[in-house]
DNA sequence: ATGCCTTTGAAGGTT
DNA sequence: AACCTTCAAAGGCAT
């Protein structure tokens, strides 16, 4: 079942077809409220996403990734030549995508019989840190082994969206022109620069955001955000609202004394 | 070791 | 429908 999700996953991207109108970018869509929205049996464009970015600090590849696998039972391919191949700007995305290259393809190990299983970033034990289940199961009762299971069930993350992918590619541009490494201060500039963004590169994001999504949906056809509410620890209220000038969040989870910045599409002093 | 900070957007929950 | 809350990433910092 889930092998059969990830197969045909993997079959729409590797005959993914060329973007309409190469190097155009489609205005910001409406975001996608609810699944009704999608329906179950419309085929998504998938892409390559992330790695595609032109960032010079691209997300680490698999072979980064592998070095952390504590445990592989079986050797993986060497994928940096995936990887070496990432350098195009996001408005070219190639014809043929490598599965490989896309970290939301990666499989985790929990694809059964998966000959490489290569684990994907968005599903992480719920330690929050990439692991290997112990090959100790057969140790254990059933019962055992099934509440351990249940237990260790590993997160399914959220799709990025459009602004965390700008983020993701832009930090390490940020970081290496101020010299700065703490984060929030660091999304201070990212949200700026974000605003100061023309339409159609804003677009590229919500475009790339988008297909994540379907990806996401693809993959993972039972998800729902709301497996992951409440596995990060709740801030109070009271103290959230603190912190952010004690106003309240309006509609569109912005503060209406940060919200009276520039409209979205305006220039503005980053800086 | 764990949570907070800080950003925007998506989506689920509540009123 | 409108509003509220949580979580995605990231890394320094405080507890």
């Amino acid at each position: 079942m889930y092998k059969d999700t990830v197969y045909s996953a993997f079959n729409l991207l590797m005959h993914y077809p060329p973007p309409s109108g190469a190097g155009q970018h489609p205005q910001p869509q409406p975001p996608l409220h609810n699944k009704a929205s999608q329906p179950a049996h419309s085929v998504p464009q998938l892409s390559p996403l992330y790695e595609h970015f032109s960032s010079p600090h691209p997300t680490p590849a698999p072979a980064d990734i592998s070095q952390k696998q504590v445990h592989r039972p079986l050797q993986t391919p060497d994928l940096s030549g995936f990887y070496s191949l990432t350098s195009g700007s996001m408005g070219q995305l190639p014809h043929t995508v490598s599965w490989f290259t896309h970290p939301s393809l990666m499989l985790g190990s929990g694809v059964p019989g998966h000959p490489a299983a290569i684990p994907h970033p968005a599903i992480v034990p719920p330690s929050g840190k990439q692991e290997l289940q112990p090959y100790d199961r057969s140790l254990k009762t059933q019962a055992e082994s099934k509440v351990e299971k249940e237990a260790k069930k590993p997160t399914i993350k959220k799709p990025l969206n459009a602004f965390m992918l700008y983020m993701k590619e832009m930090r390490a541009k940020v970081i290496a022109e101020c010299t700065l490494k703490e984060s929030a201060a660091i999304n201070q500039i990212l949200g700026r620069r974000w605003h100061a963004l023309s339409r159609e590169e804003q677009a590229k994001y919500y475009e790339l955001a988008r297909k994540e999504r379907q990806l996401h949906m693809q993959l993972y056809p039972g998800w729902s955000a709301r497996d992951n509410y409440g596995k990060k620890k709740r801030r109070s209220r009271e103290k959230h609202q603190e912190s952010n000038t004690g106003g309240k969040r309006n509609a569109f989870g912005t503060y209406p004394e940060k919200a009276a910045a520039p409209a979205p599409f305006l220039p503005m002093t980053v800086l």
